[in-house]
DNA sequence: CCCCAGGGAATTC
DNA sequence: GAATTCCATGGG
C-alpha cells in the first residue's frame, strides 16, 4: 500500500523523530528543562508536560515552531507555565509575551481558553461519574481549537490514535498524486488510516513527523524533486524535467 | 525588498 | 459548504 510505502521511506531516510518537540528534547536547541527522553520517547505522563504540549499546538498555528520555542522560554521565565498562571494574568500582558509567535492577541485568547478547558477536565476527572476522556468534538468546540489543533493536542499530548493533517501533508500527498485537491479535513484523513489494521500511536505520531520534515528538506514550496526520495512514488516528481 | 511558517475565525455568497 | 480576508512575528 502507498501510504506504508511512504512511510518506510521517509522512516528509513530520515529516522525516529520522537515528537512533540519540547524544549530540552533532540532537535530542540537552547532550552534547559528536562525535556521528554530525548532517542527514548516515552509520551507524556503528566499534567505539565500535556499542558506544555498544548499551548505549543495552539502557538503553532501557521508560525514557525523556532519562534514557539521562543515564547515558550518567554513564558516559563515569567512562570506562567501552568493553566492557573495563564488564567491569572491580565490579556495584554499574555500578549505581550507571546508576541514573537504573531498573532499574540488572538493566541493569548486561546491560551485563556484551553487553560480553562483543561483545568476543568482535569477537575472533572477527579469525579467518579465522569469518563474522563477528552474527546475532538469538545476540543473543536472551543474558540481558536480547529480540526488540526485538534487532532495534535488528541495524538501528542493523550495519545489517541489520529492522524494530524496539515498544509505539508496536504502539499506532499497532493503533489505526490494522491488527492486531486479539493478534499476537505476530514477525507485526506481517512486516506492516512491503514484497512484492517489497529496500529500504535507511534504510527501517527511519527508518520505526521517524518512528513513534517520531508516537507522541509525537500517538498517545500519550490520542491526540490530532482534528490527526492518520493521521487519514485510521486507524480510531479516523476514528470520533474531535472 | 520579497515570501513563508506544523491554522482558525468571521464574513459573504 | 466553498472562497476571501484578517490576524502578526521572525527568519531566509
Amino acid at each position: 500500500m502507498i501510504i506504508k510505502r511512504i512511510f518506510n521511506i521517509l522512516f528509513d531516510l530520515y529516522g525516529y523523530q520522537g515528537w512533540w518537540p519540547v524544549p530540552g528534547s533532540a532537535g530542540s536547541k537552547g532550552f534547559d528543562s528536562a525535556g521528554y527522553h530525548p532517542g527514548n520517547y516515552e509520551p507524556p505522563q503528566n499534567k505539565s508536560e500535556r499542558f506544555e504540549i498544548i499551548t505549543g499546538a495552539v502557538l503553532t498555528q501557521n508560525t514557525s515552531w523556532n519562534n514557539v520555542e521562543i515564547v515558550l522560554r518567554r513564558i516559563k521565565d515569567e512562570n506562567l507555565i501552568t493553566p492557573q498562571s495563564i488564567i491569572q494574568a491580565p490579556l495584554d500582558m499574555l500578549a505581550s509575551i507571546i508576541r514573537p509567535s504573531g498573532y499574540y492577541n488572538q493566541k493569548a485568547k486561546k491560551l485563556k481558553i484551553v487553560s480553562e478547558f483543561f483545568l476543568n477536565e482535569d477537575r472533572l476527572d477527579k469525579e467518579a461519574a465522569y469518563d474522563g476522556r477528552i474527546t475532538r468534538d469538545k476540543l473543536l468546540s472551543l474558540w481558536g481549537i480547529g480540526r488540526e489543533t485538534a487532532d495534535s493536542i488528541l495524538l501528542y499530548a493523550y495519545h489517541f490514535p489520529v492522524f494530524v493533517i496539515d498544509s505539508y501533508t496536504v502539499r506532499i500527498i497532493s503533489r505526490a498524486g494522491l488527492i486531486k485537491g479539493g478534499e476537505g479535513y476530514d477525507e485526506i484523513q481517512r486516506i492516512f488510516i491503514p484497512e484492517n489494521s489497529n496500529p500504535a500511536d507511534r504510527y501517527y505520531n511519527e508518520y505526521h513527523a517524518l512528513l513534517v520534515l520531508h516537507a522541509k528538506r525537500f517538498c517545500r514550496k519550490e520542491p526540490l524533486c530532482r534528490r527526492c526520495p518520493l521521487k519514485v512514488i510521486c507524480r510531479m516528481g516523476n514528470a520533474a524535467a531535472d
